[in-house]
DNA sequence: GACATTGAGACAGTTTCTGTCTTAGTGTCT
DNA sequence: AGACACTAAGACAGAAACTGTCTCAATGTC
């Protein structure tokens, strides 16, 4: 009971979010302005800029930055439990592939900059995306390999997720589970020391 | 082939309107700019603000008489042909009413100014919606009453219709066409010199 | 009462939007 | 070819909106 501070800002920085969420959905992030997101928050300008010094960018910027930490706890908690590193690497692919083409929104909100699309992702950008999703991942392959191999595999991983993405191939779509086994034991595992283990 | 003054500047216009219907339903009426229009549009800014002089306001007033135009195009359509004044004022309720109720962006294209939903209307807007209302359902109605007397009766409907719409009554239903016509039995058709004729 | 937090709104600086204008380019008629 | 009508592109000033910071009063907590 002894929160020190009084009420928890951690309210107000939902219903913030939450706003954000609802504004961008309906007007698109271009067409935002900070009156709209306080307006549909229930919340003062001010406390919007207390809580996020910097304004505008930084509140994007961190919103941003929840939903990419959003999305990979659902995915770490969809592939949690695997059982060997190709099932934990083709369902990462998987989910996040589905998830991409599913969520039109997702892409965009992964972007950096506001109503930038993955298309037009920055080396920043997709840096980070990389470094969030090998937090998030690579805690999973502790039982398969070296934590130094992990984040070598996750950041390939990624990137061939992002690319194939942005640019599907007729040839192999990451959503369909069987092309995407048959990709990871062609490409990915041979890479790493856990062949021996695994076979 | 002479039709002399070159190009028919009324592609342009329909794009020009085109433009706007999609960009207020992408944006909604205040986040619109023109920019965004003309960039929709394909179209010089120099163009619209030629077709439309006065701008923003004028080409929106333009956009909403002609949107109002098409409903009761398409209205006095569905109700051509009616046998009676009663089958007649019936149609146009249910099917005005209907529309409303099912159509969501066309109250708030109805309304005066932008943004505007018909919840502000305003006395100018009513007026309108009524003059073009009468204009258009009026010439349906010589079969049976004096113009005189349509244009009355017409006036009160709108009224009706767009009250009941506003503020739904639990006891009336104008989509309902039972319900309807027990109304205008009761409190449209009494007032017409059209009951001998038809009873 | 001391403290912390929020809402409301004033404020200047910047950006964006509007509406008008000029220029150059295109296609059509004579 | 030359006259004509129309358009795209963009410069421009003035108006409007947005941003980010600030102050102050109101509220609720210890």
């Amino acid at each position: 009971m002894t929160f020190a501070t009084s009420t928890p800002p951690r309210d107000i920085e939902a219903a913030i979010f939450s706003a954000v969420d609802s504004c961008v959905a309906q007007w698109g992030w271009d067409k935002v302005t900070m009156d709209d997101i306080c307006g549909t928050a229930g919340v003062s300008r001010a406390t919007v800029y207390r809580l996020f010094p910097g304004g505008r960018d930084v509140l994007f910027e961190a919103v941003r930055l929840s939903k990419l930490e959003d999305f990979f706890t659902a995915m770490r908690a969809h592939v949690e439990g695997s059982e060997s590193l190709e099932e934990l690497l083709v369902r990462c692919i998987v989910i996040a592939s589905s998830e991409l083409q599913h969520d039109e929104h997702l892409a965009m909100m992964l972007a950096t900059a506001p109503g930038e699309t993955l298309g037009d992702l920055t080396v920043s950008g997709l840096d980070r995306i990389v470094r969030v999703a090998t937090a998030f991942i690579t805690p999973l392959t502790d039982d398969f390999i070296p934590a130094t191999e992990a984040a070598h595999i996750v950041d390939v991983m990624c990137r061939l997720v992002i690319s194939y993405y942005l640019s599907p191939s007729p040839t192999l779509d990451f959503a369909n589970e069987d092309a995407t086994r048959s990709f990871v034991r062609t490409f990915l595992l041979p890479s790493t020391s856990s062949v021996v283990v695994t076979q």
